[in-house]
RNA sequence: GGGUGUGUAGUUCAGUGGUAGAACGCUACGUUGACAUCGUAGAGGUCAUAAGUUCAAUUCUUAUCACACCCA
């Protein structure tokens, strides 16, 4: 008979549907009032579904499903966030392909525009975690630019505006000349690049000696402001204090002396730009140095630079600057070398530090109660190396930058009266009653702020946000703060930190009580996956190729804690094989009428296969349930894996087949009722890993009757051990290795396993003996045995062989090389000896007597023993070989 | 330059102060109405290198080498 094979395509999609339209997500009251919940990662509202994510909302919900079984009030709050600079570059893209420009379209109707989109393509990436199975509660799905949110958004500001922990402030930030906004310290990622650096001669004024500066960036020679030597070296000492002339520029300048300069670098003299250069605008400060700027915010020289450069882009400046001084004779050389340039995560483009005024979050004083939460243990790391990293930034924090100076996003809160006046107020209403207070008599007009705040001022407040705050709602009360946040590495500044930052500030509680870091996704060779690399493995294509529990259960099963998730095909395939190996264990069920309709009764529990199974059943339940409160997710995989693998399939079923084709009614009965009882446990166990397979079969099976719930409501395995139930585990154990013997035995002596053979036990044997006899009818089907011998047959067919430490012989009906088999058991004969000399030695080692633990040197003891009856009884079985 | 992590079977990875494990791959052979997306058996390791601590080190310490990542 053949067998339907599973259609995942087809099943999944209807899982997933019936588990939302039945509200199966949504948190349901516990009888203990045990709460669990997490707050998604809120992908980028452009996103696509990438392996991260995949990872990522695998493991949350593989807790959020086991938790739930557990009985715990469980929510996974989901949503999505704004991506303010993602967001505003692609709008803008879609309206350059119908020839509209942003300014032409202004501020209000492209936010229009922008809410468009979002309507109807943006969180495309919702569906497709639905489609990996993640049973987030839908019905809340939140986004950082709602009402609601915003409100929160809008509120935090206000009050931090108020308490002095936001500032504004006229600084040198990271400034991104394509985009055109500021970004913050995170979003500048520093590369390696080949540079040339440019030696130049600076003419000191009033004589005919020159000092040679080394500068990556000779246009910046335009706003220099000093040249700085170190005040340590001996070959600058003279011409401290003295002036220079900047060539081209003709502007003169002071030569300085600062620390800074380094004898070692270059030519140890150092041109001094305070307004382009983070180090240089520190030396300006310390020595009152004058800041010029040069720069317009799309990196054209401005009209402070030299006449004839005004306009050019700074590259265009670059170029002509250095032929310029070529040509008048102040360029010595240019050296190659390596140094880091800054570009912008977002437009890939060198970064420019420009002077401009912007609002910042004193996050030095906001990071000192997280700094303290960890360090108390309140919020933990998983793996707990995490926290090392997460102090290293916290301590050396600097102000958060969080204007943007883009339309898509919050608007900050603040308005300017006529004479510059700033007020900063939950809408113009209050501003305008602020204003009024300060103006007294006076006229004046407001106009808001036309920044945004970063994105990330946004998902900060996530945690609690989504909750209802500042309303005080049933849900923030009970699920904050969350269980547990999953997460990647990679965020953890950008993210964990300032939800910490914000959590600990305006709920007086850490967000959550423990953090889960997991590792990237790459390719199988390590390499990180990029779109240019081209080795990017589409979790949707996986997805409809295998299955999404063939991906998740892989990715579930490879991550290990602190190592990188190498994936590839093979992996998937593999782990779509054993659904497939449940859907025929499944379906063999199915065949012989296995149905779970009584409940079982323990204690009327007899056959020992049944017996055993669970106590196999009961030490995977545990490793599972204990692997999985520590984040092993790798291990609860594994554990599971091999249970059903490896006992409930391999052995477990082939046991059920002679008791199937026995008479024995009640055996038969008792076989199928708990048959279909185990492999419900093994739907509920492997339900977190593969929620649509394992859901699917639970409805074919009609386990919700007797269960009287849906697989994903039902309660995890949480049986107790039945003592009665030991003997029965170690017995089938020892069966389970005599049968093995025989099979191997049959394997090194190339007899065909088909062949059945007679068995004859040795006087001393007893043990085996017993083991045969009372489970004669699984041995002589799984084991292939004919019969058990009254006599021993001494022909040249038979051979003797050591099981459980006692001898047993295998009579076949042809003819057997025995010579062969003499040898391996000579080898055998040779390795047991020499383990049995080494222990030898050990033991009569006085210091390793004296000094281990009894326990160790009596195991040592035992071990000689028994490697000795072994070694006498494979000797005598060599002797009865001739 | 500072920091973190990783080096264990052909590959990907678990693990342990006291006899080295899994999955995949590989080799040989295919028996019984679950399953060839399978079964049975098997081969395969100086646990990166060196020194130290210890009765005992793959495991702890230190150094070195290699690789990866983060920060400046």
């Amino acid at each position: 008979m053949e067998f339907k094979k599973y259609n995942h395509n087809k099943e999944e999609k209807k899982i997933s549907d019936f588990w939302i339209k039945k509200g199966l997500f949504k948190p349901k009251k516990s009888k203990d009032n045990k709460k669990f919940s997490i707050v998604i990662p809120p992908p980028n509202i452009t996103g696509r579904l990438h392996m991260g994510h995949a990872l990522n909302n695998s493991l949350q919900d593989v807790l959020v499903r086991f938790n739930r079984m557990r009985g715990y009030e469980t929510l996974w709050q989901p949503g999505t966030d704004h991506a303010g600079i993602a967001t505003q570059a692609v709008v803008e893209k879609n309206l350059t392909k119908d020839g509209i420009k942003k300014n032409d379209l202004g501020r209000e109707k492209f936010i229009k525009k922008v809410w468009e989109w979002k309507e109807e393509s943006g969180g495309v990436i919702l569906d497709q975690l639905k489609k990996l199975g993640c049973s987030c509660d839908w019905s809340r799905t939140r986004f950082t630019m709602d009402k609601d949110l915003s409100r929160a958004v809008i509120k935090v500001f206000v009050d931090l505006y108020n308490n002095k922990l936001i500032f504004k402030d006229k600084k040198l930030v990271n400034w991104d000349t394509q985009l055109q906004t500021a970004i913050s310290d995170l979003e500048v990622i520093q590369k390696d690049v080949q540079s040339q650096l440019y030696y130049i001669d600076y003419p000191i004024e009033n004589s005919d000696q020159k000092i040679t500066i080394a500068t990556t960036r000779p246009e910046t020679m335009m706003g220099d402001t000093a040249v700085a030597v170190n005040p340590k070296d001996k070959r600058y000492l003279h011409l401290i204090g003295k002036k220079v002339c900047i060539p081209i520029v003709n502007r003169s300048v002071r030569i300085i002396a600062d620390s800074y300069a380094d004898p070692e670098q270059g030519s140890g003299a150092v041109k001094i730009t305070p307004a382009h250069d983070f180090n240089d605008y520190e030396v300006g400060k310390r020595n009152k140095l004058e800041i010029i700027n040069i720069f317009e915010k799309n990196g054209t020289i401005n009209k402070n630079g030299v006449n004839e450069f005004y306009g050019l882009d700074r590259f265009e400046a670059r170029k002509l600057l250095t032929k310029k001084l070529k040509e008048k004779g102040n360029l010595v050389k240019i050296e190659n070398i390596k140094n880091k340039v800054p570009y912008g995560d977002r437009s890939n483009s060198i970064i420019e530090p420009l002077l401009t005024e912007q609002w910042f979050v004193d996050a030095k004083k906001l990071s000192k109660k997280p700094i303290k939460i960890v360090k108390d243990g309140k919020t933990s790391f998983f793996p707990s190396n995490w926290s090392k990293t997460f102090f290293q930034w916290m301590n050396e924090i600097e102000p958060w930058c969080i204007s943007r100076q883009i339309w898509w996003g919050h608007r900050i809160p603040a308005w300017y009266d006529n004479t510059g006046n700033i007020f900063v107020a939950e809408d113009k209403k209050k501003a305008t009653s602020l204003a009024k207070k300060k103006n007294k008599n006076k006229k004046f007009e407001l106009r808001q702020e036309t920044d945004v705040l970063d994105t990330w001022f946004s998902s900060a407040l996530w945690p609690f946000a989504t909750l209802g705050w500042p309303e005080k709602t049933k849900e923030l009360n009970k699920f904050y703060p969350t269980s547990v946040l999953v997460t990647g590495f990679d965020i953890i500044f950008f993210w964990v930190a300032r939800m910490m930052m914000m959590g600990n500030y305006f709920k007086k509680n850490t967000p959550f009580h423990k953090v889960y870091v997991h590792a990237l996704v790459r390719d199988e060779k390590g390499q990180k996956m990029s779109k240019s690399k081209g080795n990017v493995i589409d979790p949707l294509e996986l997805i409809n190729e295998y299955g999404a529990d063939s991906l998740r259960f892989t990715l579930i099963s490879m991550a290990s804690p602190g190592r990188d998730v190498k994936l590839s095909k093979d992996r998937v395939i593999g782990n779509r094989n054993f659904i497939t190996k449940i859907w025929s264990a499944y379906n063999f069920l199915k065949l012989n009428k296995c149905n779970y309709n009584k409940k079982i009764n323990f204690n009327s529990v007899n056959l020992s296969i049944n017996q055993w199974i669970f106590s196999e059943f009961i030490k995977t339940q545990k490793l599972v349930t204990k692997n999985i409160e520590i984040f092993r997710f790798d291990e609860a995989a594994k554990h599971v894996y091999q249970f059903v693998w490896h006992a409930y399939c391999d052995w477990y079923l082939e046991f059920l087949k002679p008791i199937f084709n026995s008479k024995n009614k009640n055996e038969i009965k008792e076989a199928k009722n708990f048959s279909s009882f185990m492999m419900a446990n093994i739907l509920k166990i492997l339900h977190p890993f593969i929620p649509f397979f394992t859901e699917n079969l639970w409805a074919s099976n009609g386990y919700k009757k007797i269960f009287k719930n849906y697989l994903i409501s039902s309660r995890w395995p949480d049986y107790k051990k039945v003592p009665k139930f030991t003997k029965s585990q170690n017995n089938i154990n020892d069966l389970i290795e005599l049968i093995s013997n025989i099979r191997s035995t049959k394997s090194e002596l190339k007899i065909t396993p088909k062949l059945y053979c007679d068995i004859f036990f040795d006087e001393k044997s007893g043990k085996l003996k017993k083991l045969v006899n009372s489970n004669i009818n699984l041995i002589n089907q799984v084991g292939r045995i004919n019969s058990v011998l009254k006599t021993k047959r001494n022909n040249k067919n038979s051979i003797n062989i050591l099981v459980l430490k006692e001898k047993l012989s295998l009579s076949f009906d042809e003819n057997i090389d025995l010579v062969s088999q003499k040898e391996r058991i000579l080898q055998k004969i040779e390795l047991i000896n020499k383990q049995i000399s080494e222990l030898k030695i050990k033991l009569k080692n006085k210091a390793f007597v004296t000094n281990a633990p009894k326990e160790i040197v009596q195991n040592n003891k035992n071990l000689v023993k028994e490697l000795t009856i072994e070694d006498e009884k494979l000797r005598s079985i060599v002797l009865g070989i001739n």
